[in-house]
RNA sequence: GGAGCUGUAGUGUAGUGGCCUAACAUGCCGGCCUGUCACGCCGGAGACCGCGGGUUCGAAUCCCGUCAGCUCCGCCA
């Protein structure tokens, strides 16, 4: 490399005119004029416009006419003003541009399988493969910008709050509950195997028993579940756990973080304090444990009603313990039979068995089921309803939890195409007093909701042994535009208590001794009353950068089927590796032959 | 584990039973061009329509299977 670049080509200005600088990077564009050569340099700062002229360097001019897409060169010249009905106002450097005097071609490049720029939409699969091609597009360089802005912010900020930065082993031993594991198997003791951390959660326990008082990590963490949209099997949080505090301390200092991300990164002020939402609030109001509030069509409750109607699905289901809610989707009256269908068999699919609807009309009520109901019901229906001419009443019956999680999630779909949610706004909320226990079906067993170590609430103790599906946990959930970004808890701390809780989840004493035997014994050692919370970094960047995918803002991420197309990961391994780890394999006839 | 959507030159699309010897744009290659910035003009190459099977006189098009990507349900303490 003979010329040393001196400036990067996106921050060149007037203010740089006369200067005779270096720059290097990609080429973005050629406008090849003939006796003219227009380049459009790239690097990560931008793009700048560079001049051959054959008259001025007929020399290297021949070498000009076979730069390419993508070719990298460095470029001496001088800056130049461009002459005023030249100037291209779309560029930050457009008032200016290199005229060159000397060039050395540092590589050249193969057409690239796609376009290098913004907005292209090409199959992510081959933006997958080709993602250092994918990374260079501007778009992408500013998920990484953001990224990265985000992570130091909230360094800086939890610096500045006395948190400390602790590293925790990512080869660890597997435990019970939560996701299924990545495992790695040992080779120094024959059948025996690492996992891969879910999270750091007993490590950042350990921490405070340890005295460290303030403790944060950028942790990695590993899942190995179906992916979505918005998970991937390996993904970053932003870790935190403090000792000697409250569920409010720990709401008021990832409030103070938030603030500070927002405002450091995004340069947007976030109101707090936060608003606080009980879980089952939540859920008869929004339907949702993370319920977007962006927008309003609150879920309504019509129980009473439908028990004293003749309409048996409502009474009957009333009558067996169950609800009737609905919604209120406002001046949709008019929806078309094929709509209501439509509506109809997605509540289906969410799992309940139909949908019921009224739609008022001018001249009264429009619904199938009139017939079950006397006018003085139909009214107290309109009223609890909040109904006015114009509004469609959508109706489940179901058991509670099941009916309002279906409304639930048709009033996100019919938010979505009914265009009900606006852009552009920050609505945070914390959802607390979760359900400590929810019971498992398939496995016959109680099973935690947050995570066995979380803290019952202080006053539900007395329940865990007489109704333990009533007491609530001290476990908080921090809702962003109705995403879940944050979760965690108020920990257990006493080795009693956490014992209780292992019997309740069908965790035996020999288990909890095997599986949890090193928690259990830091409990006796003085460990401090400790809480704290973890932010799924992932998608906080995503929702600030405003992405549909948690793909966009993960440098290397994963497919649907946790496959990573630019190494081939997962891949075959030796015999000779295998045998080291006194692993055999076992084919089976359906495994793609991925063995 | 289940459901749905998608797969056609390098890229993005059109073509939905015969008009297809597969079209358009862009990119690519060659030529011309001294003020472009989505430069322009002229010419050229480039796809057995993801793969395998079937139906049919005839399949990019219909059917079955399969692979890959995406989305959702289950799953994700």
């Amino acid at each position: 490399m003979r010329l040393k670049r001196t400036h990067y080509c996106g921050v060149i200005s007037k203010e740089n005119k006369g200067e005779n600088v270096i720059v290097a990077g990609w080429i973005h564009g050629r406008r090849d004029h003939g006796g003219l050569i227009f380049i459009d340099l790239r690097d990560r700062s931008g793009i700048v416009q560079v001049v051959f002229d054959f008259q001025k360097n007929a020399t290297f001019f021949e070498q000009a006419r076979k730069l390419r897409q993508e070719h990298v060169i460095a470029v001496a010249g001088e800056i130049v003003l461009r002459s005023p009905d030249t100037v291209n106002p779309g560029l930050f450097t457009g008032e200016i541009e290199i005229a060159a005097a000397e060039m050395e071609l540092l590589n050249a490049s193969q057409t690239p399988p796609f376009y290098i720029e913004d907005g292209i939409d090409t199959d992510e699969n081959l933006r997958l493969q080709y993602r250092y091609l994918d990374l260079r597009r501007p778009e992408m360089q500013e998920m990484l910008r953001l990224r990265h802005r985000t992570l130091m912010s909230a360094r800086k900020h939890l610096d500045g709050r006395g948190f400390l930065e602790v590293e925790t082993p990512m080869l660890t031993r597997s435990t019970p509950e939560g996701a299924r594991d990545y495992l790695v198997p040992s080779r120094t003791f024959p059948g025996h195997f690492f996992a891969l951390p879910q999270s750091p959660q007993l490590f950042k326990q350990l921490l405070m028993v340890a005295g460290v008082d303030k403790y944060f990590q950028i942790a990695r963490c590993f899942r190995d579940e179906d992916l979505r949209a918005d998970r991937q099997p390996e993904f970053t949080q932003i870790d935190m756990e403090m000792s000697f505090c409250s569920r409010d301390d720990v709401i008021q200092e990832v409030e103070g973080l938030v603030s500070s991300i927002f405002d450091d990164v995004l340069e947007r002020p976030v109101e707090t304090p936060f608003k606080v939402l009980p879980y089952v609030e939540a859920m008869e109001r929004f339907g949702s444990d993370k319920p977007d509030t962006r927008f309003g069509m609150e879920i309504g409750d019509i129980s009473s009603v439908a028990a004293a109607s003749e309409f048996k699905v409502f009474k009957n289901m009333v009558q067996d313990g169950g609800v009737v809610k609905g919604l209120n989707v406002k001046g949709c009256a008019h929806f078309s039979r094929k709509d209501l269908d439509d509506l109809t068999s997605l509540a289906r699919t969410l799992g309940t068995g139909g949908l019921a609807w009224m739609a008022l009309v001018e001249d009264g009520i429009k619904t199938p089921i009139a017939k079950f109901f006397t006018s003085a019901q139909l009214e107290s229906i309109k009223e609890k309803m909040k109904a006015e001419p114009g509004d469609l009443l959508l109706f489940v019956a179901d058991k509670w939890e099941t009916a309002l999680k279906v409304l639930g999630q048709l009033r996100l779909d019919l938010a979505q195409s009914l265009d009900l949610v606006p852009e552009g706004t920050d609505h945070f909320l914390w959802v607390v007093d979760f359900p400590l226990l929810t019971y498992d079906q398939k496995e016959g067993r109680y099973v935690s909701n947050h995570h066995p170590f979380t803290a019952p609430h202080d006053d539900d103790y007395e329940l865990l042994s007489k109704e333990p599906l009533k007491a609530r946990s001290q476990a908080y959930d921090l809702v962003y535009n109705g995403t879940e970004i944050a979760g965690g808890s108020i920990r257990i701390h006493r080795r009693a208590l956490q014992e209780e809780v292992f019997r309740l989840l069908d965790i035996g004493p020999e288990e909890a001794k095997e599986k949890f035997g090193f928690l259990l014994k830091a409990f006796q050692y003085g460990a401090p009353p400790h809480g704290g919370i973890a932010f799924g970094l992932d998608r906080l960047v995503m929702l600030m950068a405003a992405r549909k995918s948690i793909r966009d803002v993960i440098p290397f991420p994963k497919t649907a089927a946790g496959t990573c197309l630019l190494t081939g990961a997962p891949a075959g391994v030796s015999a000779e590796q295998l045998a080291e780890l006194h692993i055999s394999t076992i084919k089976r006839n359906n495994n793609n032959g991925k063995g």
